[in-house]
RNA sequence: GGCGCGGUAGCCAAGUGGUAAGGCACGGGUCUGCAAAACCUGUAUUCACCGGUUCGAAUCCGGUCCGCGCCUCCA
């Protein structure tokens, strides 16, 4: 079976045919490196990688771009307020996004484009449009969008646009435009921008948010790709303008599938910081979970469903990977240097019931009960004796395969700790002298040291808690 | 008000017409010096509620209640 993804236009799940054969390209909508990204932010990234990692599963070359938007509002005023150029801001949170990226596991996108760096794109594409008459510059040198001369607008969102109506936010916009729906392509300079600003034939400013995304797709993937991805939230208003700059300026279908991923909520109720359940994964680090941990959380729910984030179910996945490293590490124990053979009976499907999962949307609940029903059988057998060393291999190859898409498969190994070693070299002499106090004693010792112990018919194994 | 999503065991979560996956937690058992791990086994006669369609519904239709998101720059 192919791949099937939802796609936002349509409301419907559809087979991916992409525009070049076996190549898909991918846009998504990155951060505004105004501040720390947030657990929330990671389960749309989180997503991505799902998505971006499925693709190449299932056999894909993938050209991926994700922007970085380090110039808007936010940006402007906050390093403003800190007294730093803008870019010397933006640069702190750019890298530290990338770093927790890097810390998730979370793949490398082919692009990461900054709005800054693509300043004369977007002149290019605006001019584009007042040449076609889809836009319009104001007395101030800002430029807007014509929504009306847009007819198609509101097919993503589905949006009536005729209940639009200038609201009290609309009425507060300090900018000159024909109508209350058009949105600015170019904002002219104003006082509080400070030193921000680039020239253009309208005059000082800066690029409107969505225009970025229209610029910097098309310079990295063509006038239409395949598919586009953000936050739901993303969807109104953000992508329906891009829909619309991007067709009004080329006459071409700017992208064939939209695809967008729920919010995640903690305790069932949205992130802020006034009700402190807002979290980076920073703060997680430091409550002492790890970054693993959450990347299964955070993979723990269909892309289109909220996510309600929880420490309980932090601490669920911690005891469900210790399950896993637990099978991997009987079967590495196995092994002994045995080269792969075929699969034993009860490992025989799961790559295939895998795929079918991930085909289907990306099901990664079915596609982690695939793996967990291998777990359970492959245990028993193992209970049994009757798996053979070269067929433990072929089976680590296996979970190695699921681990390309779910990425956190792979534990990083339990480093040497001498005390605990040598305490358990104590309790090994204890036991055999059938001293079990003294035993027990050093086993709460180890305990205290943040290990479990296990008595295995090989002897003693360390576990890290 | 408009548009959209959802309500499945203590918690998380699949299943969208054929008789309730999976994970965590919990109870009993096997193994063990005792544990741990693993295995065996038990936990939803039932899928928010009320009607309807159907041989058959958690799944389709209508209604009700509850929760959540978006509605001009928040993933």
């Amino acid at each position: 079976m192919s791949l099937q993804l939802y796609n936002t236009l349509t409301r419907k799940n559809e087979r991916l045919e992409t525009c070049e054969p076996n190549h898909v390209r991918m846009y998504t909508c990155g951060p505004t490196v105004y501040d720390y990204a947030h657990i929330g932010n990671f389960r749309a990234y989180m997503f991505e990688d799902l998505l971006r990692r499925t693709l190449k599963f299932s056999g894909y070359k993938v050209t991926h771009v994700m922007n970085l938007t380090d110039v808007d509002d936010k940006t402007i005023r906050a390093s403003i307020e800190k007294n730093l150029s803008l870019k010397e801001y933006t640069t702190t949170y750019s890298q530290a996004f990338f770093e927790d990226l890097h810390i998730l596991n979370i793949e490398k996108a082919e692009f990461y484009p900054a709005a800054t760096g693509h300043i004369e794109e977007m002149i290019e594409l605006i001019s584009r449009l007042i040449e076609k008459g889809y836009a319009y510059p104001s007395d101030d040198g800002s430029v807007y969008f014509h929504l009306s001369t847009f007819k198609e607008y509101g097919k993503l969102s589905r949006i009536d646009l005729s209940g639009m109506q200038p609201g009290a936010r609309v009425a507060q916009d300090e900018y000159e435009k024909q109508h209350v729906g058009d949105f600015a392509l170019w904002k002219a300079w104003h006082e509080e921008d400070g030193d921000v600003g680039w020239d253009s034939p309208w005059g000082k400013g800066r690029p409107g948010w969505h225009i970025e995304c229209s610029a910097m797709s098309m310079k990295y993937l063509g006038e239409s790709f395949d598919i586009h991805t953000g936050g739901i939230d993303n969807m109104f208003p953000h992508h329906e303008d891009e829909i619309a700059q991007s067709e009004a300026a080329t006459g071409k279908p700017f992208v064939r599938y939209w695809m967008h991923c729920s919010h995640l909520v903690v305790d069932g109720k949205k992130m802020s910081k006034s009700l402190g359940n807002f979290y980076t994964l920073q703060d997680l680090l430091d409550r002492g979970y790890t970054s693993r941990e959450l990347r299964y959380v955070l993979m723990g729910t269909h892309y289109r469903q909220t996510l309600n984030f929880t420490f309980e179910g932090l601490e669920a996945a911690r005891a469900a990977l210790q399950r896993i490293d637990e099978f991997a590490s009987r079967l590495k124990d196995l092994v002994h240097g045995e080269s792969a053979s075929s699969l034993p009976d009860w490992a025989q499907h799961v790559r295939s019931e895998f795929s079918l999962a991930l085909n289907n949307d990306l099901n990664i609940s079915k596609a982690r009960a695939v793996l967990f029903d291998m777990l359970h059988a492959g245990h028993k057998a193992l209970d049994e004796g009757s798996v053979h060393a070269s067929e433990a291999a072929a089976v680590l190859d296996t979970i190695g395969d699921l681990d390309r898409v779910f990425g956190f498969l792979e534990a990083s190994p339990d480093e040497a700790d001498s005390d605990a070693i040598a305490i358990l070299k104590a309790r090994e002499e204890a036991r055999k002298n059938k001293d079990w106090a003294e035993a027990d004693r050093l086993r709460d010792q180890i305990t205290r040291l943040g290990w479990t112990l296990q008595d295995t018919p090989k002897g003693p194994k360390l576990k890290r808690k």
